[in-house]
DNA sequence: AGTGTTAGGTTATAATATAACATATTGGGC
DNA sequence: GCCCAATATGTTATATTATAACCTAACACT
């Protein structure tokens, strides 16, 4: 037996009464400010990705987002979205969730992290914790 | 901050040199006992796609299988080796590993479980835990 | 303006997984 | 042993997710 320790919280659920356009708001926002700190380019289209991203806490797929960039005008093929999903995820600024294969956006995006999550059955919404210390067990 | 404890290691990671058709022979034969006691069917099929996730310690595929499948004789169809892997991961022989579309032995059978893993950059293989108190942070 | 780098467009295809329906095998009651 | 219902497998087609490869456009810097 063992023990792991240290998983902090990095975003909770919220309940379904929450201010969902600030959350969108809020996130463009940092993503601006994490782009510009370090000089990336948080283009038309990837920003668009991203707001689509954070149309919920619920994970979304590729396909999907896809799908709401054509309707947009924009004609958009699947390598325009991975590319955006792709520098998204280089960022930090979104997360892929395997069992999903559904990305989700990140609600802390200051640094290159990666985490654990939580997936609600019910609401499919994702919560996520990040733990400091699995790196123990490797010792074995 | 909050505390997540009582991990217990599943399975560790073994040396390269460890007698590994051992460990084949050990998973097979746990597999008809647990099959048996279940009233399971662990058909040739199911047995031969076990034996074949056995082959190492690293996730296998589910083309991979169906290629060497194939190569005994029997021409193999997609379904037929997603339905032997669905039937071994509800007996719990088998894990999905979400990050690789791939598939593992479960070292501990005995009942149903899901866990977490790690994954050797190196050598691929795998080591299993199993974390009983991840529910505490649901209660937020 | 010229040029090297990064981003996006376009076409095609790879890799993974399942739906839907037909046939075969099995285990249990009689 | 025979039949039936349930389970397992075969077969065909297609859905879903993701990337390769190559080309053009936009940008950033001199």
């Amino acid at each position: 037996m063992m023990t792991i320790q240290t998983a902090s919280v990095i975003s909770k659920f919220l309940p379904s009464t929450h201010d969902h356009s600030r959350c969108i708001e809020v996130a463009l926002n940092r993503a601006t400010v994490v782009c510009d700190l370090q000089g990336l380019r948080l283009t038309p289209i990837r920003r668009r990705v991203l707001e689509l991203i954070w149309h919920s806490h619920a994970p979304i797929g590729a396909y999907s987002i896809l799908k709401q960039l054509a309707q947009n005008g924009r004609k958009a093929m699947p390598p325009t979205v991975y590319r955006a999903i792709a520098f998204l995820r280089s960022a930090s600024l979104v997360h892929r969730l395997d069992s999903l294969n559904a990305y989700v956006g990140c609600g802390d995006p200051s640094e290159a992290h990666s985490g654990q999550f939580f997936i609600c059955r019910k609401c499919d919404s994702v919560a996520e914790i990040h733990d400091a210390a699995m790196a123990g067990l490797l010792a074995d």
